[in-house]
DNA sequence: TATTTACTTTACAATAGTTCTAAACTACTT
DNA sequence: AAGTAGTTTAGAACTATTGTAAAGTAAATA
């Protein structure tokens, strides 16, 4: 599918800039990236474009649910094209986070979310620590 | 137990600081707060700190397990003083944080953690989203 | 106890990630 | 073709956090 086409079954305006976005991230490759890694294959790929602009895009894309934010201790946002069930480990120290298929975590109860409020997801990250 | 033994007990040089960041933080009630809350309650008790301070402060007081870091999307960084084994609700919009209990949750399996590295902890967080 | 040493605190500067602003631009609607 | 609502942009601004280097302090040593 074209990106211009899943853009606009998002609901969102497929301009330029978010179908070169779309291009490098909906490829169906899954990975994790900051807005400045974006920006880099962005240029890379002969393309150019204001940081400002990069973080809106993600900022819609996150809201439509193209791509996920991903919980962490960094002082940098991370994304994940991955947007289905999937867990992470995560380096306490480094910030580094390390995919978990879903097949491997079993969670056999969860609670009910608060009053008023849907669910949106559920994320479990594992707590690592280099063994020096 | 006094703030000066804890901090011992976790290999910590007591310090004056420390010492007044302990006794706000370590009297046994458990919750979120960042830098910059810590801060405010640190002068509200008629003490004065630099914020450099208070952030050396807590990095310390986290390494040595005394404290938690939450992950989160937050530009902010949250840290929680209950070291237990428990879960978060994590509401997508605001970044609010509320307490799951540890026994509403059940993981019944989970991975191995990557070789050279040890588990340090298990966080689940729910994602929630106010329905408007 | 006096001295030394290593660690800690501090004010302030610096940095880094992200958001704001307001003007120019562009996709879509009429 | 014209209108309009949403988008992009450069650059300024903002905010959280860390670095710096000098002064201070707890603990170790003499």
């Amino acid at each position: 599918m074209h990106s211009k086409t899943k853009l606009r079954n998002a609901g969102l305006r497929p301009t330029n800039q978010r179908i070169i976005i779309a291009d490098i991230l909906l490829n169906g490759s899954k990975r994790h990236f900051t807005a400045e890694n974006l920006l880099d294959e962005i240029n890379f790929s002969g393309n150019k474009m204001s940081i400002a602009t990069v973080y809106n895009c993600l900022k819609k894309f996150k809201s439509v649910g193209l791509i996920n934010q991903v919980e962490s201790f960094t002082d940098t946002s991370i994304f994940d094209t991955n947007t289905d069930s999937h867990h992470h480990f995560l380096d306490e120290e480094t910030g580094e986070l390390t995919d978990i298929n879903d097949n491997e975590i079993n969670l056999l109860k969860l609670p009910d979310v608060p009053y008023g409020y849907i669910k949106k997801g559920v994320d479990v990250i594992i707590k690592i620590k280099k063994n020096i």
